[in-house]
DNA sequence: ATCAACTTATCTAAATATCAGATAGATACT
DNA sequence: AGTATCTATCTGATATTTAGATAAGTTGAT
């Protein structure tokens, strides 16, 4: 029954330890507030002051309510400025998609600048595999993307590089490749190779990577590079994927005698204008524009 | 600017999905709620249906400012019900002081329960050291108390045992005191005694655990602990207090050749009847006098 | 003790906000 | 077409809130 009118004098009254200053920080009538503090104290059957005194000082349940008036006023607060942000445009959730091939570090650098500056925007992270990224924007699931570049792109995808991942054939320390000083394309062929696949029947990018006729599909390369640990085959992994397991020794990189600069691969930033985007998406990609990967 | 009547019209349409079952449950008039929706609309200058068809459904930035008020009128739930709870004899706040030589643990538990019960207490929790909880009531400082027994109590204490707490000498395993099969009032006068003695000036009681005419004194049983461990002198502790480190070996209990029954010291509740306790104080009294320890 | 300067409580009348009821127009379903 | 249900809007009645004036109390200085 008590309303927000009626706590903030109480709040007011409180922080000043006067009625009267209350209402000249309210701009209210001094009545105003004496009555509203009353009509709290009925509704609420708390006495919140002592009035004993010239100053009026809270009581300890006073006290205690002051508290949980607080919680209610900065809560009204938040609704306040949220109401106020959706106006200037922002949106109120963003989903970002950051393929598993690339080091989400950066971005989340970012983000935590991001929280700062937009308090009440949602934010959604999504990490998919290899190429699932350009069909979670087209379909609007999300907002903004980074994976790795492709050929060509969805109608309607826009997108920038901004960087490029180095991508390396690896197996584990005990599997008999890691034995040899260099492998050749031949060497490769004669064992299993684990390959990432999209979610997508319709892409066939993966087919690129073939070079051994044993294949194995994946969608995560952190499903293959667990494979790869078991001893299980090899493939060409990302640095952000493997980069801790080759700290630990239990994956190794292979020399390679063929193709030594083929391996670096470009990093997207991916968005759509079909959907515009607020001032929160807005400003997360000026920033993603300005890093430089890899 | 907006107030909680239109967020309770904005919640209640948003879960009912229509103005009118909304006025239905908030027994108001139809009018009543499309006005409340239509001001908070004007004033938060947010669109939060879209209105298009039979029923009105939430707009996205509709959807996100629901959740703001749902955060206002829970917090506005709050104070009514810590109000409401203040009014039926709830104290505002509890301090609990529960000596360091006893053991907290089945007092936490009770305090899980208390928790549930009674939300809206603020609980603090004291854990002097010896002797020290019965001024801790007297001074007002804390309402309730956990203690080792003392033979007399300050004027107003009121104090009832609810069980027995073990004390034995230890020392460290690799003190000569713990070298011997079996330890005497004469062998124990050769090492050094921690004594625990409280931060009361007038507080004698320490005097009649004196054995060794070697003393040094501190106010935690845990520093005397840490001191044995140390390789310092042996004292007279608790269970509570040397449970791990005997568990772990670092202490052992020294076998006597004297009063073997004088090893239960007794533990008190007290409190004091001067300031009447509170609903929650009532509550966990009657609980703590359930309980047997030791 | 007296006074000045400040308090809070209370009263009144006016301004304001809120409400229920009636009505009209729109939508969905039979 | 007909029925039921919905929302927006208008209107007058009701309730609440407000400012201003006033009374009475407190504080601290003179």
């Amino acid at each position: 029954m008590p309303n927000l009118d009626q706590l903030s004098a109480f709040i007011a009254a409180a922080e000043t330890g006067s009625f009267s200053a209350a209402a000249r920080r309210l701009k209210k009538a001094q009545s105003a507030v004496s009555n509203a503090i009353i009509n709290l104290e009925i509704e609420s059957g708390v006495d919140l002051f002592d009035r004993s005194s010239r100053s009026p000082t809270l009581t300890d349940q006073g006290e205690a309510l002051l508290k949980s008036a607080y919680a209610v006023q900065s809560s009204h607060h938040d609704f306040v400025a949220k109401a106020r942000a959706l106006n200037l445009g922002e949106e109120s959730e963003l989903c970002i998609a950051i393929e598993q091939n690339i080091s989400p570090q950066p971005v989340v650098e970012l983000l935590i600048e991001f929280e700062q500056t937009f308090p009440f925007i949602e934010l959604e992270l999504l990490d998919p595999g290899i190429n699932d990224v350009a069909a979670l924007i087209r379909s609007g699931r999300a907002h903004i993307g980074l994976m790795l570049e492709q050929e060509e792109y969805p109608q309607g995808i826009k997108f920038k590089g901004i960087g490029h991942s180095r991508r390396m054939p690896v197996c584990s320390r005990n599997h008999p490749l890691a034995q040899l000083k260099q492998v050749s394309h031949s060497d490769l062929r004669q064992y299993r190779q684990l390959v990432m696949k999209s979610l997508d029947p319709e892409d066939t990018s993966h087919n690129r990577q073939v070079i051994s006729p044993k294949l194995w599909y994946a969608e995560s390369p952190f499903v293959i590079a667990e494979l790869l640990s078991a001893g299980l085959g090899w493939a060409a992994l990302h640095e952000a994927v493997v980069a801790e397991q080759l700290e630990k020794g239990i994956l190794v990189v292979l020399s390679r005698t063929y193709q030594q600069d083929a391996n670096l691969q470009g990093i997207d930033v991916v968005w759509t204008e079909q959907k515009a985007l607020g001032k929160g998406g807005q400003w997360l990609l000026e920033r993603l524009f300005k890093l430089k990967l890899g």
